[in-house]
DNA sequence: CGCCTTTGACCAGCGC
DNA sequence: GCGCTGGTCAAAGGCG
């Protein structure tokens, strides 16, 4: 693992507004993170996680590519962390890799906004050096079949999936989130008595992976770290399960016209909310999520576009948001 | 029997 | 080059 992946877990997204949030979002190529402070206790969270299988899944069409945070498959993670909940801080490391997603802040000199062509260059470029980086191998590989598919391996691993990850607040460490996974490995972890899991979906040809640790700084904290898309439903094995249950056909059709409305450009703000856990919307269509998974409304309320910080999860900064999001206006209640 | 977890080994990337 | 660390593999065993 990088040194800026490690910087994720440990550093400040996590850690810098940890007293105030139990439950944190983190992008890996988009940046954002979304905090959730008043959430109860596990079991609430319980069903936020639930609703975050979509978050994957994108239902949008099961093969949303890996663009649904208006990313590309091969750019890196990438994080900003809010600091002071007022400014995203790029997290030292990927911050290239912006394709079309913009870091909008109020002070962001960085801001890529509509113009992506320097930031398309320099995620090229990065790329091409990260290839070069890793495009050591020797001119061997023609004499030995193992090696070159040694090099196919390397190279697809090179091409990184979109991550996400988030914090949450519970003693379960492998939350149930609809899909079925199999664990195929746990290591301990640098700087934490907690050990890390790693999770792989068991759906055929579905790559996603996720990692599971407890944070060392808060033992009741447990990150999870989503990697790759789901590319198939819900498993509706799973609990009677099914994908489209948990999604409120109103919310399906207010995506489809947020994508539309995209333009397949910035459209991180719009997917993002887009894809928001239904549980965290105020969809006012069906409960979902499985017996309180609504918990009696969620964050967002497309359209009406209201936010309500008390209940599930808090975005750190309505400015923030307001700029990512300029066709929605947000209410802050008190 | 199928699915899952556990766990030690292995490999690659990175910093020194 | 070496050591550290993260990530993955795969055999073994458990469980329903």
């Amino acid at each position: 693992m990088s040194e800026d992946q490690r910087d994720l877990y440990y550093h400040d997204p996590f850690h810098d507004d940890q007293r105030t949030s139990e439950t944190l979002f983190s992008f890996f190529g988009p940046n954002s993170t979304v905090r959730d402070d008043s959430s109860p206790p596990n079991h609430q969270r319980f069903h936020d996680y639930m609703g975050l299988s979509h978050f994957f899944n994108g239902s949008t069409g099961y093969n949303t590519s890996t663009t649904t945070f208006g990313y590309s498959s091969s750019s890196s993670q990438q994080v900003f962390s809010l600091h002071d909940d007022q400014n995203p801080v790029p997290i030292p490391g990927n911050l290239i890799g912006v394709n079309e997603m913009t870091p909008v802040t109020p002070n962001s000199s960085s801001v890529r906004s509509s113009s992506t062509d320097a930031a398309d260059e320099e995620h090229e470029l990065n790329e091409g050096k990260k290839e070069n980086q890793t495009k050591s191998i020797p001119e061997d590989v023609e004499d030995c079949p193992k090696k070159v598919s040694k090099q196919k391996k390397k190279e697809e691993k090179k091409q990184r999936e979109p991550r996400f990850a988030f914090m949450t607040k519970s003693d379960i460490d492998h939350l149930e989130d609809g899909y079925r996974w199999r664990k195929y490995g746990q290591k301990a972890v640098k700087n934490s008595p907690y050990p890390r899991s790693y999770y792989r979906c068991t759906t055929q040809k579905c790559t996603v992976k996720k990692r599971v640790e407890r944070s060392y700084q808060d033992p009741s904290t447990v990150i999870t770290t989503y990697e790759g898309q789901h590319n198939h439903h819900l498993p509706a094995t799973l609990r009677g399960n099914v994908g489209g249950m948990l999604y409120p056909p109103s919310m399906m059709v207010a995506q489809g016209a947020m994508m539309a409305g995209s333009g397949g450009g910035s459209s991180f703000p719009n997917e993002f909310l887009a894809q928001i856990p239904h549980g965290f919307y105020n969809s006012g269509g069906g409960g979902g999520g499985g017996g309180g998974g609504g918990g009696g409304g969620g964050l967002f309320n497309y359209n009406q576009t209201t936010l309500t910080p008390l209940q599930q999860l808090q975005i750190p900064d309505y400015g923030l948001l307001q700029d990512m999001v300029p066709s929605m206006t947000f209410k802050q209640e008190p």
